[in-house]
DNA sequence: AAATAACATTGATATATGTCAATAATGAGA
DNA sequence: TCTCATTATTGACATATATCAATGTTATTT
């Protein structure tokens, strides 16, 4: 059940009291949801202010092709396509939950109402805003500027995790097929860039793998 | 020279009274710019909150093979860039007059302790911040989502001075080279979705033009 | 109006990446 | 440990779009 405890553990509303606390309780609900459920369409209307509480969900387009193109993947305590419900329209994207997770969903209306005069939440939301933006141009920065082996370079080198991901979901996320992604890091190796050991690679050679993206 | 009337003319000043209108004033200063000159580079460090006043303002991306990508042209009377200045991060992109023109720079850390209680200032930077966030999107639903050829009718039926552009800046604008631009113009032509009249393209059928893209 | 520059079109070719199919490697369940 | 399913690699080929070069068209300057 939802609570206050759960409430002010969410950073956002470190700042609320005890009074915004029950206040926000009072406008909010939660929503589960089971692995592959989507949160919502592309072009659906935005009804709530949506918040992950648990799981991890990803924001993606879908191509004339049916491929799905991921532009971000939220972790829990982010707001979610805030951007459509302030401005009341459409969702820009889909989203869907890539494990099991839950949402919190607030009645924004009433949230504007009795919280957009509070400084620290605007200053919240201004944050949250200025994160989707910046998350928009990496998207941009890493697909639309750089080719498929700039791209992978670039990825590998500033994403710890990227190299203990599954090829064809790094792939997926890289927007290339995994044959592409399997020929770029066959060249890598070829070139000394990165090593396989026991199936996962490693990288050898941080500098030159730079220097193809910047 | 700057005046209070001109700052009186910013739609997003409009609700500054006398007083807070010649604090801005006192924080504010204008820069003029030729045809091509910069405003900024990408990675430079954001100094001044800034606000078009005359001309056209593009923002772009250099690639490895130094094309201009365009992420977006600003006309008068919007901020550019505020997420930078907020975040105290280097700018994402690049930006260069396309005509002569002028900016208001603003004193950022002064700005916000003076304006940011107020309600209707916070409520203007949020719609230029969900602004960004569309012209982001737009990009991406633009470049990275669509083939050219789906962009290409989805930007002339959307744009409508696309027609009136000149097709080399217009190819610029869609990421394509003017050759593809031609071609597929010469295919929309057959198929009789456009026609050419005196060197000018008009839509004919943008009911098919809108099935390519959707 | 002629000359020149800027822009647009066309064809031939190159290139990056996707697609499809076959095979190899890896991991998970019996 | 063996088997089956998933994931990764490889090669052959297809496709979209870029590149380059030639030519045609339009706009601007003198």
């Amino acid at each position: 059940m939802l609570s206050i405890e759960t409430l002010k553990k969410i950073g956002i509303f470190h700042n609320l009291n005890e009074r915004e606390l029950k206040l926000l309780l009072s406008i909010s609900r939660t929503r589960n949801f089971e692995q592959g459920k989507v949160l919502f369409y592309e072009k659906d209307k935005a009804k709530y202010l949506t918040l992950v509480l648990t799981g991890v969900v990803k924001i993606y387009k879908v191509d004339p092709k049916n491929n799905e193109i991921i532009l971000h993947r939220f972790i829990p305590n982010h707001f979610v396509a805030e951007m459509a419900v302030f401005e009341k329209l459409p969702y820009p994207a889909s989203a869907a939950f890539e494990t099991d997770g839950s949402v919190l969903e607030i009645d924004f209306e009433k949230f504007k109402e009795y919280f957009f005069s509070n400084p620290e939440i605007t200053l919240e939301l201004f944050k949250s805003l200025t994160q989707k933006i910046k998350y928009l141009d990496n998207v941009i920065a890493l697909t639309v500027v750089l080719d498929s082996t700039a791209r992978v370079a670039k990825y590998i080198c500033e994403n710890s995790e990227a190299l203990s991901m599954k090829h064809n979901k790094l792939a997926q996320y890289l927007h290339i097929t995994p044959e592409t992604l399997s020929r770029i890091f066959k060249k890598f190796s070829k070139l000394g860039f990165v090593a396989k050991n026991a199936g996962t690679y490693t990288i050898l050679d941080k500098e030159s793998l730079e220097i193809l993206f910047e």
